[in-house]
DNA sequence: GAATAATATTCTATATATTGAATATCTGGT
DNA sequence: ACCAGATATTCAATATATAGAATATTATTC
């Protein structure tokens, strides 16, 4: 290892980005700090956090202190080094507190979970830039595929992400660009994609038979919470092989139906 | 409603507080909003951010983008209204899968939980300030006692409190300013607490026999995850007559051993 | 539907958060 | 136990985030 590494990895370019534009950096700085903490396996020191994120060590201590003064960063003063702290979990406890859609997916997802033994996801969108699961669940008779609340995936992504393709309104290129940055286990062509999506527009739900996970299929039907805001998805996933014996279309009707029943609960209706 | 309005809350002023002293004062607002906004039962405005922490509405409105940007906040455009985003539940699934006491805690809390026919917690300890609640185990047999993972508590406050007390090591006058700012049903007086504090030390274990809420009797014993570094505690609530019927002594017993077992294998010891 | 009040947003001067170098402190190897 | 190499922390100059007034937008009242 030599004195000059000149890492500049893409999560450093988009927060030296972010920080360009901002009128609060600091919280940019605070955001990638957490999360890269959130990431980190063991608890990392000011330099290796500075380093990792492109930061000036002094800035890096004082947005530090700030975390750890709000209690979302805990500080060992043994070993100097930070870690997330318990905060984070308030804040996360306000948000299920406060979400209609969590408390309204969870019946129709254990009832879909049941019916067909697959794994049920409830799905936030966020933009056009990431899905986050808000609510699970597992049917627990087959091998369960691990899915946890929490997690994180990109927007254009597998089955919901046909969804906010055909349904989010967004311009070709800003899709096409996006695109290009997915990583699948079996990346479909651009064109077989903007097919699948064509499709998915056409049916009112996404499939993904393979793509994404291999041997995995996934079928997303996306919900309103207002007029054409598309806001959240309901997303069933299971082995691709067990799923071929019982047949997709009686899944897929049931989880177009639950998640129209859901906008509708929303007050929402599609563009 | 008069067009003057000073209002300068308890949480302005701490907020007032910090923000001369930090070094990275965005992230103490930051901090307040996010805190603000999972206490709203609603989305808020901005005058209504900016008002509710005695912040400038620009500023206000900049620290909002920027949490936007970073996906903590979301923005109803349509609205112009603000509030959590799924995005702090990605923080709060890395805590979890991070942390090993609440892998560690769980089966103890769910085989006590079982055992005695009470209410088990998993906290936190955070400073002098807080605790919070980071695993749950319900006996489901009884009247179930609400209780979240993500609350918060003074860290005084009840048998925990007591424990804190006792073992944090804290300064006599620190102890007291701080306890007199706790909310109890039934409030102890300064010497009652102090001789419970002192009979605390002494067992190893908190006891709080309806002081905190009326009826409920809850015991906690305290966890060491470095020497003598005060960091968790695991305790036990239930109704105060049913626990009469079986008699406290067995559970403290329990208690106390699942938490000494715990320090052990947290490679922590008592101070 | 116009007028008014309230709210959100832009803009610019200035107080200050950030930087980078200097200093203190810790860590590991001999 | 010492010394190097690395890490954490302080400090003062300056680039810039912030406050407050000005403007644009939205909501409310008559």
């Amino acid at each position: 290892m030599t004195t000059r590494t000149r890492r500049t990895s893409e999560e450093d370019r988009k927060l030296a980005k972010t920080l360009k534009e901002s009128k609060a950096p600091a919280i940019s700085r605070a955001a990638a700090i957490l999360r890269l903490l959130g990431k980190s396996e063991a608890p990392l020191g000011l330099q290796a956090i500075a380093r990792a994120l492109g930061l000036v060590p002094s800035t890096c201590l004082y947005v530090l202190r700030a975390l750890v003064a709000e209690e979302f960063v805990a500080f060992d003063p043994d070993t100097k080094r930070y870690s997330l702290e318990a905060g984070v979990l308030t804040l996360a406890r306000h948000w299920l507190k406060r979400n209609q859609f969590t408390d309204l997916v969870q019946p129709e997802l254990d009832r879909l979970s049941q019916a067909f033994d697959v794994t049920m996801l409830g799905v936030n969108i966020v933009g056009l830039d990431h899905m986050i699961v808000v609510a699970v669940s597992q049917s627990g008779n087959n091998f369960q595929l691990s899915a946890q609340i929490g997690s994180r995936f990109p927007a254009l992504i597998s089955a919901t992400g046909r969804c906010i393709a055909a349904f989010g309104g967004y311009p070709d290129a800003e899709l096409e660009s996006r695109f290009n940055t997915l990583r699948w286990d079996d990346p479909p062509t651009l064109d077989e994609w903007k097919g699948q999506v064509e499709q998915t527009r056409a049916q009112g739900f996404g499939v993904d038979e393979g793509n994404y996970i291999t041997g995995v299929t996934v079928v997303a039907a996306p919900v309103w919470k207002s007029r054409g805001a598309l806001s959240h998805a309901v997303v069933a996933t299971g082995i691709g092989s067990a799923l071929k014996r019982t047949g997709l279309p009686p899944l897929q009707d049931a989880l177009l139906s639950s998640a129209q029943t859901l906008t509708v609960q929303l007050g929402g209706e599609p563009a």
